[in-house]
DNA sequence: GCATAAACGATATAAAATTATCGAATTGGC
DNA sequence: GCCAATTCGATAATTTTATATCGTTTATGC
């Protein structure tokens, strides 16, 4: 009963790895070396090595790594094979988009539904996803077994759609309000809060400007 | 010259108490002791009062940390007095919406101009932006002083136009593209891959549910 | 004023994550 | 078949990060 225990950045990066090894796949080459496979995922090949070391032993000394198996190897561990339905909640600007956005299909993502507070003003323009409002929403995830939601409503609204979310039984939430959501631990959180990446980038500019307080930072 | 050297993800977390502080303001609250303020932003209070101590001494025992004082002195480190302006490449779905999204505005980020490969097609609904063709993008960096840019072309292309931006003087780039991107280590990338976000959570879903391989993860 | 409770700040401890190193295994050329 | 080059896998060392503990300081009530 001790398997690996596989860390939660690992995961993260198994992410990425599997993107490279597609980009791989995709052009016919059918083995690859963890330096190699580290430089195109941005990795120490240590790293890489430690973390595929999780899956179990795929490589072969002096020749490196199978890609098909390998990305299978992950698709399995990462539970690609049978993916969750979702829902998304909050058709506004950015729900909008993402609903439209192709790279959730290309990742086997498709939502099921979405909600919103005045479904009747969304724009459908290029979108095939039933809007539903949201007080049809519980019943919903109910019905469909749905455990996985992203989040895109007001952050003044996201303590309290995620509370009737949590009651309904979401067990994830990918959220995009920027706010920090209070969960049970039992739940899954992840918030991109997209102005707070940006201001990580831009400091990070300033270094070499004329920055008044040049604080010292390690990456 | 041995200034404390603030951690990357301590800066990360400022910008988190930053908004939390602001929240306060609001209210009108005037201090906040680090157990309270750490359970807002979701850390632990320990590591709270580490962080802030990398901004020198601020609290008071006993009684807290004053609120307003202590959100300047972040803004202060985080260098939000003098923000960085900003331009956009890529005004799909995706980009369109982050022309949009009144997250970046409230956070003091606006879009100086977005660039596109079909600036006619983008429609304008709500976006007073103006939409060049990229080919106008390097010079218009270079004649703007622009070091900042925000990323959401279509995957294929995303290595390409970074290497422009980089070459046109960009020093940091936000990325929704679902690629590694390759840059001198002169430049910051924050890489934000949707998919890859919901993925994630999808996984820690699966834990409880009938899965195949149920490895064991530590979060 | 003094005692008590609250809460910071510093130190110490622990845990986690990254990177380096090195031996062993395998391939491929000759 | 042997040798050289390659590269994995495991271990060790390092660094980073997070948490716990504790003394000290401050505010507040009596």
């Amino acid at each position: 009963m001790d398997k690996p225990a596989i860390p939660g950045k690992t995961i993260y990066r198994l992410s990425i790895y599997h993107r490279c090894l597609r980009k791989l796949e995709d052009n016919s080459i059918e083995t690859v070396s963890s330096s190699g496979l580290a430089k195109a995922a941005g990795v120490n090949p240590a790293q890489l090595r430690r973390d595929l070391g999780y899956l179990g032993t795929f490589g072969t000394r002096g020749l490196g790594y199978p890609v098909v198996e390998l990305a299978e190897a992950i698709r399995e561990v990462l539970g690609r094979e049978h993916l969750q339905p979702v829902i998304l909640v909050g058709v506004g600007n950015l729900g909008a988009a993402l609903l439209r956005y192709d790279g959730f299909k290309k990742e086997g993502f498709e939502p099921l539904a979405a909600f919103d507070t005045i479904p009747e003003a969304v724009v459908l323009r290029g979108i095939n996803v039933p809007i539903h409002h949201v007080d049809l929403m519980p019943a919903f995830i109910q019905k469909n077994s749905v455990k996985l939601a992203v989040l895109s409503v007001p952050a003044a609204h996201a303590q309290e759609v995620t509370n009737e979310l949590v009651d309904a039984g979401i067990q994830g939430i990918l959220s995009f309000s920027p706010t920090v959501l209070q969960v049970p631990e039992t739940v899954t959180v992840n918030s991109v809060d997209l102005a707070l990446e940006l201001e990580q980038v831009s400091f990070f500019i300033k270094k070499d400007g004329k920055s008044s307080t040049d604080a010292k930072v390690v990456p």
